[in-house]
RNA sequence: UCCUCGGUAGCUCAGUGGCAGAGCAAUCGGCUGUUAACCGAUCGGUCGUUGGUUCGAAUCCAACCCGGGGAGCCA
């Protein structure tokens, strides 16, 4: 069987392809079908003298996301998708598909939603899913080169592992039990087991958050590593992220295409070191006036941009009254551009203002909010670790420095406002110290009796982090929602398909 | 939970107190190089729901339902 990513290596041979119609014009006794077969697209041209009547009478019927069978000769040619056709001497139909929901115009994101199943069909979604198989491939290529141990956390557990966030709750066998949130502290004990470790599955979050960078289900990488400091993780956790970005960059070219991402900006970050700042810092560049300076300029620039947007509305508007129809279509087309553009413009008018007082009045102790990470992020081309974290607003099993005021966490937040992707910390390895800081968050210490027990046997200094599959997907992808980096999302108010 | 925007044909939307509209899809016809093809015709409506104001409501008011974006929280 052929399929149409490998059609470079047949050109001038007869091949045969199975597949689906994406889309299909006709004209007169010419017949335009855009065939997708899961690799790629290609157009195959069908003439009406160059097949027989059934074949004809075929090819007529044939409907978008109709399944069938092509033969022809695969010519090179620069017009059309893929940069090949295929001059089709024979048609099988398999089925004449019924009215497809999914036309090739605009949709909604509720609809689009509930035809999921179908969507996955489409070009975008379908690129977008080949990015989020290479990354995972790259994870796992990552760890095995380096002699880590894919192993897996529980899903059902007895407790909230970090007390902080809501969780789904369930039943097993008449007791209640919670669907994991983080597989981080049997991660520590199988590392006390093989040293090196990752584990590589779903988590869930039950909070009623509705935003761009949530989903309710979403899959987790969680390296644990013994005899690793905070510093070791960060390399770590650096190197993978540049791995991951060079392999997709490298292997995905097509898809990222597709996608329209600019590449320019994911290879900055393989070429240069990720910046690294404590807290501290984090909050004298959020307060200082060079961000306020900054954000000034945004607006002034938006200002501009508003400007000259109006502008062009008002001479394509003109325009349009006398213009040839297909100049028309392509002037509509622009105006709802402007329009979505100017709506954007009109939020950031909203929006700018708030960054920037927040930055401004931001406090010591406080966690950075969405728009503080973006501002943060912004001022860079590169991933922002950030380290140092007051003790208050991290979780227990952190280790703090010496001062005690500091836990040793890092939080990488991603370039272009895709916020943050890693969070991960050296681990809290002194028994004692765990054992106080389990009781003043309050938590039961006698369902933390097998985690105390990593450090009664033999503890060591350690270190891990969790790495957010969907959030890295969004990020690689250009895409401005999680939503699209995963097969079927669950999320607030979506349980199907 | 709160803030904010929205719900009109299968889809995307216009219509802001006076006859329910357009483009696409579908159906029929035309066209031998189309690229979201194009051209002509046909078909297509519980204007989210309930109640209210009005001679008259898609349009104004109230409550509720559903969805988008955001806050909190986080990967």
């Amino acid at each position: 069987m052929i399929y149409i990513n490998q059609l470079s290596k047949h050109v001038d041979e007869q091949v045969t392809l199975k597949g689906w119609v994406y889309n299909y014009r006709s004209s007169g006794s010419l017949v335009f079908v855009e065939m997708r077969d899961g690799t790629g697209l290609t157009q195959c041209v069908i003439a009406k003298d160059d097949v027989s009547e059934s074949t004809w009478e075929a090819a007529s019927s044939l409907k978008q996301e109709s399944s069938l069978e092509i033969t022809g000769t695969v010519k090179a040619d620069d017009r059309s998708i893929g940069g090949h056709e295929i001059h089709v001497s024979d048609v099988t139909v398999i089925q004449i598909a019924e009215d497809y929901p999914i036309t090739p115009k605009d949709h909604g994101v509720e609809f689009l939603m509930n035809n999921r199943h179908l969507w996955l069909r489409s070009q975008r979604q379908w690129a977008a899913m080949r990015v989020r198989n290479e990354i995972i491939f790259a994870i796992h290529t990552f760890f095995q080169e380096r002699n880590f141990v894919q192993m897996d956390s529980p899903i059902f557990t007895g407790n909230a592992a970090e007390g902080s966030t809501t969780l789904f709750e369930t039943e097993f066998f008449e007791e209640p039990a919670y669907l994991a949130q983080t597989g981080q502290l049997y991660g520590e004990a199988m590392a006390m087991a093989h040293g090196l470790i990752y584990t590589f599955g779903p988590t869930f979050r039950a909070e009623k958050s509705k935003t761009r960078r949530h989903l309710s289900e979403f899959w987790m990488i969680e390296p644990e590593m013994a005899y690793y400091d905070l510093e070791m993780d960060m390399n770590l956790a650096e190197d993978m992220i540049r791995f991951i970005v060079k392999t997709v960059l490298d292997k995905r070219a097509n898809e990222l295409k597709i996608l329209e991402r600019d590449t320019t900006k994911l290879q900055a970050l393989v070429d240069n070191p990720f910046i690294r700042m404590t807290y501290t810092e984090a909050v004298d560049i959020l307060t200082s006036k060079a961000t306020a300076q900054m954000l000034d300029d945004m607006l002034a620039s938006r200002k501009e941009e508003e400007k000259a947007l109006k502008k062009e509305r008002e001479e394509i508007k003109k325009e349009h009254g006398s213009a040839k129809k297909w100049r028309k279509k392509q002037i509509e087309a622009r105006q709802i551009e402007i329009g979505a553009r100017l709506d954007q413009i009109e939020e950031d008018y909203r929006n700018i203002p708030k960054w920037k007082k927040s930055a401004q009045e931001f406090e010591w102790g406080n966690d950075f909010g969405g728009s503080d990470e973006t501002v943060l992020t912004m001022q860079y081309d590169v991933p922002v670790m950030v380290t140092h974290w007051p003790a208050e607003i991290k979780a227990f099993y952190m280790k703090r420095d010496e001062s005690g005021k500091h836990a040793l966490g890092v939080d990488v937040l991603a370039p272009e406002g895709y916020g943050e992707i890693i969070g991960g910390s050296q681990r809290e390895d002194d028994l004692e110290v765990m054992r106080e800081r389990i009781a003043e968050e309050g938590l039961d210490e006698s369902v933390f009796e097998w985690y105390l027990d990593l450090r009664k046997f033999g503890t060591v200094p350690h270190a891990g982090f969790g790495l957010g599959l969907e959030r890295t997907v969004a990020w690689l992808c250009g895409l401005s929602h999680v939503r699209e980096t995963i097969p079927f999302p669950r999320m607030m108010g979506r349980l199907t398909p």
